[in-house]
RNA sequence: GGAGGGGUGGCAGAGUGGCUGAAUGCACCGGUCUUGAAAACCGGAGAGCCGCAAGGUUCCGGGGGUUCGAAUCCCUCCCCCUCCGCCA
C-alpha cells in the first residue's frame, strides 16, 4: 500500500507512475476523502478533549457531593458524546472508502525500472550458457514424461481436474530431489533459514502481501473456514512477521518449499498441455526482510542466489527486467529468470525476483527500528528459487538423449540415489 | 467436540469504574563512579492517528454494548493453556 502522506504531497508523481504501469486509480477522489477524513477527525478529537475534561470534572463533583451540578454536567456530556458517535461513524465510513481505493492501487515502479508499454519492452540483462545442438529430433517434455512414466496427466485430471498432474516413479523422486537440492543450496551456501509454513492462509495475510482484495478470483478458497490456499510461499513466509517490529540489522533470509495453488482464472485454455501452466505446482521460495538502505543491494544478491540454482544444474537461461507495464501488482522492481526449453522451443519463466520496497511492509505492518530507535517499515524482497514444473520441463528437454533417456546433472545424482539417467 | 482457566508494554507481572498509557522486576539506552569493566546509584524509554507546532486523541487479544467516564462491568468472536473425548 502506498503512503497516503506521500500521495498527498506527490499526487502528480503518483499519477505518472501509475500511468507508466497502465494502472487506473482515482487519486483525486482519494485525496478528497483523505481531506474530509482529517477534518472530521479534527472535529471529533476536539470534542473528545472537551468530554474527557468534563468527565474528569464530574468525578470531582461527585466526590465533593455536589450531585446537582454533576447531573447537569452529565446531560451536557451526553450530548457531546452523541455528536462524537456520529463523527466517529463518519470516520469509520471514510476509512473504509479510502481502503477500498488505496488497497487496489499497485506499488510505484522504482526509479530504475525501465518504462515500457508491454512485455515487449522488457530488456534482457544477461544470459548463461547457450542453446544446445541436438543430432536428433528433440521431443517436447510431455512425450518424454509419457514415455518414461514420469507424470500421469490423465489420472491427475480424473482425481482432481486438468492442471493437477500426478508425478510417478522417477518423476516423483525427481521432484523431491530438486526440492532438497535447492533448499540445501540456499541453507548451506546462501545463509537461509528453512521454514515450513501452513499452505493455507487467512484474509489478513493475503491482504498483507497484496493478493487481496484485488486478486481473490485467482485463489482457491475454503468458505467454511474462510481460508485461502496459498498461490506462493511468499504469503505465509512474509506474513510471519505481520504486525511485528523485527531486527533486520542483518537481512532476515528465509526459504521455504511449498506447493502453490493458482486458479489461473484469466489464463484458461492457455498452455493446457504438459507442465507449462498448472493449478498446483511445487516451488522453493526465498524471502528477505531488510532495511530500506539495504534493499537495492539485496535485490542483486537475491537474483544471484536464484541464478546459482540454474548454473549448478547447467541450464541455459537469461535474466530480463520487467518494464513498468509488466511489473507485478506489489513490486517496485522485478527481474525474471527464463529457462530455454528446446522441446517446446520457448523461454520459460521459472523465477521472479522482486523488490517490494515498503509496499508489503506497510500493508502488513512489518517494521524495524531505525538508527534512532524509531519504528520504520522494512523492505521485503522475494524470489523463486525456483519453481519446479518449468524447471523440470527445461531439464528433461535439455538433457534428453537419442535413446529416449534423460541424463541427470551431476548435482542431482546424490539426491536420486546415484542414478545417472532417467529411463 | 465437551469442561475449566487465561490473553496487559521487548519479556515477566500488578491493576476489578475516574488521580492508570498503565505499578514493580528483568532486559534496553544515557549519565555518575571506575585505569577499564562489573556492581551500585541517577535519569530516559510503548505504538498509531490528527496537528507547522504547542499539543490533542486512540490503543490493555478483535468487535459490539452499559456509563458523564471502561484495562476494570456485560455480550460476542478469536487465540493460548489444562483435563476429557476423537484421531494422523
Amino acid at each position: 500500500m502506498l503512503d497516503i502522506k506521500f500521495i498527498r504531497e506527490n499526487a502528480d508523481v503518483v499519477k505518472q507512475a501509475l500511468a507508466n504501469r497502465n494502472a487506473e486509480a482515482d487519486i483525486d477522489g482519494l485525496l478528497e476523502l483523505d481531506h474530509l477524513r482529517r477534518a472530521v477527525i479534527t472535529e471529533a478529537e476536539g470534542l473528545k478533549t472537551e468530554r474527557n475534561a468534563a468527565s474528569k470534572a464530574i468525578g470531582g463533583l461527585m466526590k465533593e457531593g455536589k450531585k446537582d451540578e454533576a447531573e447537569a454536567s452529565k446531560e451536557n456530556v451526553r450530548i457531546i458524546g452523541d455528536r462524537i458517535a456520529v463523527l466517529d461513524e463518519q470516520v469509520r465510513e471514510l476509512d473504509e472508502k479510502i481502503s477500498n481505493i488505496i488497497l487496489y492501487i499497485p506499488n510505484l515502479p522504482s526509479a530504475t525500472t525501465p518504462v515500457g508499454s508491454s512485455e515487449e519492452d522488457n530488456p534482457v540483462l544477461r544470459s548463461f550458457g547457450e542453446k544446445k545442438e541436438f543430432s536428433f529430433e528433440v521431443k517436447p517434455h510431455w512425450d518424454i514424461c509419457e514415455e518414461l512414466k514420469l507424470v500421469d496427466f490423465e489420472r491427475g485430471a480424473k482425481i482432481t481436474g486438468s492442471g493437477f498432474p500426478v508425478y510417478t516413479g522417477q518423476g516423483a523422486k525427481l521432484q523431491r530431489s530438486l526440492i532438497s537440492f535447492m533448499l540445501d543450496l540456499h541453507t548451506t551456501e546462501h545463509g537461509y533459514t528453512e521454514v515450513e509454513p501452513p499452505f493455507v492462509c487467512n484474509a489478513d495475510s493475503m491482504t498483507g502481501t497484496g493478493q487481496l482484495p484485488k486478486f481473490s478470483e485467482d485463489m482457491y478458497y475454503t468458505p467454511s473456514d474462510e481460508l485461502y490456499l496459498i498461490p506462493t510461499a511468499e504469503v505465509p513466509v512474509t506474513n510471519l512477521y505481520r504486525e511485528e517490529i523485527i531486527d533486520v540489522e542483518k537481512p532476515v533470509k528465509l526459504t521455504a518449499y511449498t506447493p502453490c495453488f493458482r486458479r489461473e482464472a484469466g489464463a484458461a485454455g492457455r498452455d493446457t498441455r504438459g507442465l507449462l501452466r498448472l493449478h498446483q505446482f511445487d516451488k522453493v521460495e526465498m524471502v528477505n526482510f531488510v532495511t530500506p538502505e539495504q534493499s537495492a543491494a539485496q535485490h542483486e544478491i537475491l537474483i544471484a542466489e536464484a541464478e546459482k540454482v540454474l548454473q549448478l544444474l547447467g541450464l541455459h537461461y537469461r535474466v530480463i527486467e520487467l518494464c513498468t507495464a509488466d511489473l507485478g501488482f506489489s513490486a517496485a522492481k522485478c527481474y525474471d529468470i527464463e529457462l530455454w526449453a528446446p522441446g517446446v522451443e520457448r523461454w520459460l519463466e521459472v523465477s521472479s525476483v522482486s523488490n517490494f520496497g515498503d509496499y508489503q511492509a506497510r500493508r502488513a505492518r512489518i517494521r524495524c527500528r531505525d538508527e534512532n530507535g524509531k519504528p520504520q517499515f522494512v523492505h521485503t524482497l522475494n524470489g523463486s528459487g525456483v519453481a519446479l514444473p518449468r524447471l523440470v520441463v527445461a531439464l528433461i528437454e535439455s538433457y534428453q538423449n537419442a535413446d529416449g533417456t534423460v541424463t541427470l546433472p551431476e548435482v542431482l545424482r546424490p539426491y536420486m540415489g546415484g542414478l545417472e539417467k532417467l529411463g
